[in-house]
RNA sequence: GCGGGUAUGGUGAAAUUGGUAGACACGCCAGACUUAGGAUCUGGUGCCGCAAGGUGUGAAGGUUCGAGUCCUUUUACCCGCACCA
């Protein structure tokens, strides 16, 4: 009987569908366990074989631990809003919402076809509306909340409110707008319900504000931090402009402090974790007021807070330099600077981000002719601009100290000489003439009054201390983290659960909800600049009647404007996996009983690009919810691995043209393009090109071009080597033998792609058209994709998995190379043997020998720890290697092939599942216990110990584990090999470890 | 610049945590069988050398009886952040 994986793997897929096998309970007497993959966006493209390499390992896990008892959750769903989906839309005019199912439809059937043991029944998709009512939902919750620092969590909005009735604001302490204007008892009730909204917005946990954000024109939407990479939106690449506008935004900054000590209590990659910190960016220090000196044009009182990490360098504060967007500049420039501020305010507004980014070198800046005072020596301090100051961090000026730091050092020395730029202070017992003493130990403090003395530590805690004092400044951690952008000018995404009175956002109640996605005829922003949302007839919210009626109702007495915003691409993934744990729940995200059982993520297995963007959002909203007691933990997802990327290997052929560049002996002919015929190089014969190595083919064709040259009328034409001669292209997988590297050309002039070169000439080495191989990132374009469906059809999914997993370690990038497979085909063909020979199953009830039961506990044991370990690859070799000695024992013993089969399944189900009936059982064998490891089948009675010569092992030696080292080192003394390699000599130093080795030295 | 990571045969990689470097596979070489297949099986395969032997984990030092593993210095590549005051 033959090993037919289709066969197999279809009938157990079919099984494992109809009979719910892996359905979690949310009432089991197990133990639970929850392992989870960062859901797939379903892109058109489909899924290669890197994707299932993170969701293979999750399910691996999944089946060992309900081997070993657990009620395991194993879910998948889709985040099915998103960018793509909706680019294509308005390319096509076909709506998301079908390209998105159709991507979906597709994306399950590759799935499947692996053999996932996911719990379909608990699938989400994130632009369900089932599911974003909750996503909605808790956006309300985030409106009714604000961040008690004194209690240190989020709160209802009501006890805000209460306070404000009770005592005003006054001993409110809360994470908040910056500028709040006090406010009694008495003035809050005075207040018009207007005005106390717009007070508490300064409040809420998710608020609406006009703020600089990054404003993508080609994509039309505002941007997130993390949504750009290197000054470009991330997807697609487009320029981001700053720009003020009213967005909605999330207050993450309220839990800076949290997100920063919550990574110290759970089990992620040290790379991840610094990612985060890297991003919460906590800095140490105090912030700093300074007065500005009134000028001839300013007169009223202002002052410039300042944050520094360094309190203790106060008294070298040379100068002062705000951003130029600071809100002050425009107030304390003096008449005389004013042309040249204004000028270099503009210059730097038309900058992009990704300019002024790229230009860091450039040193740039005004004079404002304004003076600030120094708190303690009252010395006047010209404050200038500079865009090396940036507006978003702190408070977007600084206080210039060039002797400790760099930047400054560089500013005050570039304008050395010139108006408002006196000499660098220095403070330290150090030379400065070179460059800034930046460290923050090694020095003194000099000419720092009170200072004097000091050190960085004793320094800073002395200079708060007076700064105190004299109320010119506190101590004050500040973070790198900003406030989150929430809102999208964008179609496929949540809509707002708001409608706004008078321009407030009112919050529609939880039981009308959700608030759908209308329809709309174009998916582009409207003419008159507003969100695609804008474009909808049917979007205004009737409060009377509680429903979404026609626009042409609006009055903004009864029906108001609805949100045209909508929710970002993080909103919905931010809190998945809470909906998992009771995914059909209609009233609630998820029910109090369901979280209170699944309570958080053991395992969460995915890609590293979520380092920032999503893992921060998730544990945001999951320290929120827990705050407002709808989470049952501080963290979401106890252990984190990021699977390695995997990738392709990419083909390519060289094309030679003859349109290459040559020289007439009189004058130089330019690209002339003879066009008659194309030339492909195979590898070597490319690479003797370039090597300029002499090669007769090259000869020849290029005697053919200049021939070509010369029927044209160019005279005695010679080669130009300089010129680029032949460049590679990429091939498509399909048209190669993967093993031999060979190019089947009749399928390359077939393949439509390359219909170009029918009628090239293929200039082949022995006989044969060689391709070239690289390593790159797997993509459509580079045409080295490679389809896990093709995988599975022709070695079966079995294979597959099993290959992946061997590939090397789980978090390692590593090249696809099918060429391999077929050494884990043979594997599962050899296991398969084990059982069934030709005549049908060949199994023996006979009692296996000892070696056959060491075969088995050694992978018992191998393959329990590495699960636990999550070292996939080495129980793939180690499957192997019991197998191999299995073979070779011609073991067709049940009481070893029983447990084999369980071992297997995590890895192999579809055969494990099989083998398993073959041997005469009923059902899956998904809940059978794992087999257990038992040592008295491993024990040994003696050692093949290596005996070493100054540390170099010569030869070995089989000697019982149960001799002493005295016993030992006389049996070696003695024996004649040893004395071969003493020739005659005593050895200085015997070093025997039993069980180990031998060493003699000297 | 700062932070994190990686480096071992022709290739993917292993190494019980300081104890026989290269397990297990791919590829390659040789052979057996054959329905001549990309099947199956056997043996070999780090490098130099006919061999004895030498040499070998990016490089250079060090600790140790013994180092891929620990320490110091250094190089290359990958990933993150980047004028963060």
């Amino acid at each position: 009987m033959k090993y037919f994986h289709n066969d197999i793997e279809a009938k157990w897929q079919q099984y494992w569908a109809k009979n719910q096998t892996f359905a979690a309970s949310n009432n089991s007497e197990k133990p639970k366990y929850y392992v989870l993959d960062m859901f797939p966006y379903p892109s058109g493209a489909g899924l290669h074989v890197g994707h299932p390499l993170g969701y293979i390992a999750s399910d691996i896990v999944a089946r060992y631990k309900r081997h070993q008892g657990f009620n395991v959750l194993h879910p998948q769903g889709y985040d099915s809003f998103g960018l793509p989906a909706e680019q294509y839309a308005i390319q096509t005019g076909q709506h998301p919402e079908k390209t998105t199912r159709e991507n979906i439809a597709r994306y399950r059937e590759q799935l499947d076809k692996i053999g996932f043991s996911f719990d379909w029944s608990r699938e989400v998709r994130t632009s369900n509306p089932d599911y974003y009512k909750h996503t909605q939902w808790i956006f309300i919750q985030l409106f009714e909340s604000w961040y008690n620092n004194n209690s240190d969590k989020a709160e209802s909005i009501c006890t805000l409110i209460q306070e404000f009735e009770k005592n005003g604001n006054a001993n409110v302490n809360a994470v908040c707008d910056d500028n709040i204007v006090p406010f009694s008892a008495e003035d809050w009730k005075s207040f018009s319900s207007e005005e106390q909204q717009k007070i508490l917005l300064q409040y809420r946990l998710t608020y609406l504000a006009e703020t600089e954000v990054n404003w993508c024109p080609a994509l039309g939407t505002v941007l997130a931090n993390d949504e750009i990479v290197n000054g470009v939106s991330e997807r697609g690449g487009h320029p981001v402009i700053r720009k003020k506008m009213t967005q909605w935004s999330m207050r993450i900054s309220a839990y800076a402090e949290r997100l920063l000590q919550g990574l110290e209590t759970i089990d992620w990659s040290e790379s991840i974790k610094e990612s985060q910190r890297n991003w919460i960016g906590k800095s140490v220090g105090a912030s700093v007021t300074f007065n500005v000196l009134p000028t001839s044009n300013f007169q009223l009182p202002a002052t410039i807070e300042v944050f520094t990490t360094r309190p203790d360098t106060i008294f070298g504060v040379t100068f002062m330099t705000l951003a130029p967007e600071h809100d002050l500049v425009a107030q304390i420039t003096t008449p005389e600077q004013k042309a040249a501020v204004d000028a270099y305010v503009e210059a730097t507004a038309k900058r992009s981000e990704r300019e002024r980014m790229a230009d860091v070198k450039t040193i740039s800046g005004v004079f404002t002719g304004a003076y600030a005072e120094h708190p303690f020596t009252k010395e006047p301090i010209p404050v200038w601009i500079g865009d090396y100051v940036l507006a978003g961090y702190g408070t977007g000026a600084v206080m210039a100290v060039p002797c400790g730091d760099e930047r400054d050092y560089a500013f005050a020395n570039f304008f050395k000489g010139t108006h408002g730029m006196p000499a660098i202070k220095n403070i330290f017992n150090q030379d400065i003439s070179e460059a800034a003493y930046g460290e923050k130990g090694g020095f003194e403090l000099v000419d720092s009054d009170f200072l004097n003395g000091l050190d960085y530590k004793s320094g800073t805690k002395k200079a708060i201390e007076a700064l105190e004092k004299i109320g010119a400044g506190k101590a004050k951690v500040n973070y790198r983290l900003r406030d989150a952008v929430f809102s999208r000018q964008r179609y496929w995404g949540e809509p707002f659960p708001v409608y706004y009175v008078n321009g407030l956002p009112q919050m529609i109640d939880k039981k009308h909800l959700p608030i759908v996605l209308p329809e709309v005829e174009k998916y582009l922003p409207t003419e008159d600049g507003q969100p695609p949302l804008g474009n909808a007839t049917h979007w205004a919210w009737d409060s009377v009647q509680c429903s979404v009626v026609s626009n042409q109702l609006i009055d903004n007495v009864n029906v108001f404007p609805l949100e045209l915003n909508t929710m970002p691409g993080w909103a919905g993934s931010s809190w998945y996996w809470m909906r998992y744990m009771d995914a059909q729940n209609e009233n609630d995200f998820a029910s109090e009983d369901a979280l209170k059982y699944w309570e958080n993520v053991d395992l969460y297995i995915g890609g590293s690009e979520h380092a920032t963007g999503h893992l921060l959002y998730s544990r945001f909203w999951n320290k929120f919810l827990k705050d407002r007691g709808f989470a049952p933990t501080e963290e979401p997802f106890k252990k984190l691995i990021n699977q390695g990327m995997i990738l392709g290997m990419s083909a390519f052929v060289y094309i030679m043209y003859q349109h290459v560049q040559i020289v007439d002996t009189s004058e130089l002919v330019k690209s002339l393009k003879v066009n008659k015929k194309t030339y492909l190089l195979s590898k070597n014969i490319y690479g003797d090109l370039i090597n300029k190595i002499n090669n007769s083919e090259i000869e020849r064709i290029k005697e053919e071009i200049l021939n070509e040259y010369i029927k044209i009328g160019v005279k005695s034409a010679v080669w130009f080597d300089a010129e680029p001669l032949a460049l590679p292209i990429h091939v498509d997988l399909s048209c190669i033998n993967d093993i031999t590297n060979e190019l089947n050309i009749e399928k390359f002039k077939a393949h439509p792609l390359y219909s170009d070169y029918k009628d090239a000439e293929f200039i082949l080495e022995d006989g044969k058209y060689i391709v070239g191989r690289e390593v790159e990132k797997m993509s459509k374009s580079k045409y080295n994709v490679v389809n896990p469906d093709d995988i599975c059809n022709e070695y079966g999914a079995d294979t597959l998995r099993l290959y992946e997993m061997f590939l090397g370690p789980l978090e390692q990038a590593k090249p696809w190379n099918t060429a391999g497979i077929t050494g884990v085909y043979g594997f599962l063909k050899k296991l398969w043997r084990l059982y069934f020979d030709d005549n049908g199953l060949n199994i023996t009830n006979d009692e296996p020998t000892a070696d056959m039961y060491k075969s088995l506990h050694k992978t018992i044991k191998k393959v329990t720890e590495d699960i636990e370990n999550f070292s996939f690859n080495t129980s793939v070799s180690q499957f192997m290697i019991c197998v191999n000695e299995l073979a070779q024992q011609k073991c067709h013993h049940r009481a070893i092939l029983e447990p084999l089969a369980v071992l297997v399944s995590p890895y192999a189900p579809h055969i494990a599942e099989e083998l398993w009936n073959a041997l005469g059982h009923e059902g899956s064998v998904a809940t059978v216990a794992f087999p257990k490891f038992e040592e008295k089948y491993l024990v040994e009675s003696e050692k093949e110990y290596p005996v070493s010569f100054n540390g170099k092992m010569r030869f070995t030696i089989k000697l019982p584990l149960d001799l002493t080292a005295a016993q030992i080192e006389e049996i070696v003394m003695a024996d004649e090999r040893t004395q071969n390699q003493l020739q005659g000599r005593t050895p200085n130093k015997v070093i025997i470890v039993p069980g180990k080795i031998i060493n003699l030295v000297g």
